[in-house]
DNA sequence: TATTGTTATACTCTATAACTATA
DNA sequence: TATAGTTATAGAGTATAACAATA
């Protein structure tokens, strides 16, 4: 069976009133849409936001794209190598310093990411129409949270 | 190694302005500040979500749960499972419906879930001062968000 | 036929720890 | 001593599918 949709009937309680819960709902909650109305099993929000950063930052090393994303290296490791297989990025090791890479994005992995970011953008719209005017300062909020709990 | 804090000096480009990739930064961060502070080993939202919710609903069935928390029934079982073996809830199977079970807590129970509420409300806590006066708002929004994906 | 609950299984995501190599 | 990256491994958390009992 699937998973049912939340049932708004049953008395939460303090739950109701706790922000951590209703992160938790509303972040699995889009995920779970986000997958389903990719349909591209091969792509997952991860993915994604590894190739932007990459983009966006074009030459940084493995343990910057962790930080950006808030993973350990070890997380990450296999995504890279991942993403270099498929011809998506280029590793080279830095001249600076010998034990780091700077990746860097192939034409391949340029033209993967302008494929897919359409898909993500449809997506996030549909929460954006879901909040609407707010969404600046849900945004604020969000990443207040994220960087007070850091 | 740990998990690295966010860093804010990398470029996130439109990575920036999703509200999914914030969800999922300030809930994974929330998550993870709660494990830490609870520092309970066998405390997990989810217990703590299951608990209180049966107290508040006494009477209600495993899916009735499934519904309230949005989990897939294959999820709920081993867990509710658990907390009978450790004597916290209570199980009968429905006069109604033979096919359900009723829920509830034990006077152990109860007392058990008297004890995590003050860690978690404390959790809690430390992001209400974050959002501060925009709370209701927040969770609103996240309310709004789950609910209009669902 | 559909639903409640159980179980087996598998998948995803994540981290810890131990390692190599460099710093 | 400390850091970048790899790898092996393990642990949450979750779902799908098949099943028994019941509706």
């Amino acid at each position: 069976m699937t998973k049912p949709p939340p049932d708004p009937s049953v008395d939460l309680g303090p739950l109701d009133s706790f922000i951590a819960f209703h992160l938790r709902m509303a972040q699995e909650t889009a995920l779970r849409a986000f997958i389903t109305s990719s349909s591209q099993p091969d792509f997952r929000p991860g993915r994604f936001a590894t190739l932007m950063i990459i983009r966006l930052n074009p030459g940084l090393s493995q343990i910057d794209v962790c930080r950006a994303i808030g993973r350990d290296k070890s997380t990450i490791s296999p995504l890279i190598t991942a993403l270099e297989k498929e011809g998506l990025i280029l590793r080279e090791s830095s001249a600076k310093d010998r034990r780091s890479v700077t990746l860097k994005l192939t034409p391949a992995g340029e033209k993967a990411l302008d494929a897919l970011l359409p898909l993500v953008e449809g997506h996030d719209q549909r929460l954006d129409a879901i909040v609407g005017d707010a969404k600046p300062e849900l945004i604020a909020l969000l990443k207040k949270l994220t960087a007070g709990l850091s």
